[in-house]
Parts: C-alpha cells; sequence; structure tokens
DNA sequence: TCTTTATTGACAATATATTGCCAGTAGTAT
DNA sequence: ATACTACTGGCAATATATTGTCAATAAAGA
C-alpha cells in the first residue's frame, strides 16, 4: 500500500464524517464534500470511502431497503441505532437500546446481533 | 384488470408464502415455487409479485442490507419483526416488540414507527 | 371440444450502482 | 523548484436487478 496523500477531497470527505451526526450515503457525501471542493467526482468518493473502509477508519452501515452507507469506526464500535426521517431521508444516531430482546426468540435460536432503525420526522423537518 | 386466472405458477407462489415462515426474497420464492414447477421463469415471479402486490395480498418488506422481500399482508397488518439467520440467511417472523423506544428518540424528533431485526442462528442451524 | 385471451418464459433491453481505464493534476520529498 | 508518482475525474465498461417484447401455451367459458 503506497502512502496515504492530504488531498483536499480526502480532507473534505474526512470532514464530512466528523460533522455528520449519522451514517451518510455515497450520494450525501459527494454532496457534502462538494460543497469546499465543486469539481469532485463521484468516482473520487468511491474510491476515498474504499480506501477509508480498508484502513479502518470508517465502517459500513445497512439500513432497511436503502444502499450501503458510512460511518466513523469510532461512532460504529460503540453500540447505537439509528433514526431515519421519512422527510429529508437522512439518518441520526441515537444511544441507548431496548432491553429484553431475549424473550423475543422462538425457541432454538440462537441471538448474536440485533439492529433497530427508529423512524418519524427530525428535529429540523418536525 | 383482466380477471385473475388460476394458473399453477400463481397457485405456486400463493403456496411458498403460505407455508413460508417469514418474508421471501424473488429469488427464493422462484427457488421454493420450482419445487413444484422447474419450468418457472424468474419473469413469471416478478410479475405474478407484483401482482399481488397492487392486489393488496402481499406486501414488500425492507430489510438491512437486502433486496425488498415480500409476505402476506395479513402477516404484515399485525405488527412484529424479523429474525435473520447469518448462516442460512433466511427471514423468520417474530412475535412481540420491545418497549420503550420513545425515550431513546432525541429531543426535538417525532418517533413515528420503527423496524428491529434480530440476528443470529435459526433452530435448524443452530 | 373449441374459442378466446390472459399468462408464460426466453431473451433482449433498460435502470442503477459500482468499477476499470487513463491522461492530466497535484502532493511529497529531494 | 524539480522529479516522482499517487491521486483525480471523466467516460466507458461491468455487475446486478428489474422490466419490455412477443410467440407459444394454457385457463375459462361457450
Amino acid at each position: 500500500m503506497p502512502p496515504q496523500r492530504q488531498t483536499k477531497q480526502l480532507q473534505a470527505i474526512r470532514n464530512a464524517f466528523k460533522e455528520s451526526r449519522g451514517p451518510l450515503s455515497i450520494d450525501e457525501l459527494h454532496t457534502l464534500a462538494r460543497d469546499s471542493i465543486d469539481s469532485l467526482g463521484l468516482r473520487t468518493v468511491y474510491r476515498i470511502v474504499r480506501r477509508l473502509q480498508e484502513e479502518g477508519e470508517i465502517a459500513s452501515v445497512q439500513v432497511p431497503g436503502k444502499s450501503d452507507r458510512y460511518e466513523l469506526a469510532s461512532v460504529a464500535s460503540s453500540h447505537h441505532h439509528h433514526f431515519h426521517c421519512t422527510a429529508c431521508d437522512r439518518y441520526f444516531d441515537i444511544q441507548g437500546c431496548p432491553g429484553g430482546l431475549e424473550k423475543l426468540v422462538p425457541n432454538g435460536f440462537t441471538l448474536e446481533d440485533h439492529d433497530l432503525t427508529l423512524s418519524g420526522l427530525c428535529a429540523s423537518c418536525a
């Protein structure tokens, strides 16, 4: 792996992650990072996201029905869930976790993980 | 809308839904219904699924990361969640629902719905 | 049984998301 | 400042999922 250069494209995408309150899609990253670099190509977003993922700086997030999103590994490592605003279509991190999931599991099944997505309106849209 | 003919393809797909313990993907429906009709084309599965959906007999289900699945509307109408077996990749309905989700919602947000997917091993794979 | 026509299934065509390619650009070290 | 080469971005190419087309088939009713 060659040395990582500090390009402004990379910085813009790193910054988008840092400022975000939730996981971002490729298109959202593209839009956000374009605020500082309007020539930014989608191809570059894909490339940087993949590289950051391989280096363990970000992690992918699956949400129902949509394509993958990404969030900082530091955020991903602490268990949390997401809130989907049905109006602006953004995702937000939420802390905490409902308890008592074991009792929902059918007999003979083994629970290893879970994934919760709340939905409704975010503060800006409500 | 022309009259609905009772073809064996339609019956096979209806039957797959009836026998299933969880939401099915297009490919799963194709595979299952092929047990009775080995000439069944994927095109036909898409067509029948869409029609059943338009007629309100089935509903689509979104699960994280995967493409849409479908389940009987009668099942969909009663609130429930899903268990994803990471070994065989099938989905199972689970009854019940964790409480206290309101307290997870950030200030100013409005909670309208939620979606929970448990994961682990099903009874056959455990 | 015969006729009508909805349905089927193979294949091509399309939509969408992601990646390969490559000439030009721009970090980085000397 | 210069050289080296990783990086960028436009476009083509690919992968995958879904749909259009149409001749052949098979329900349903006369």
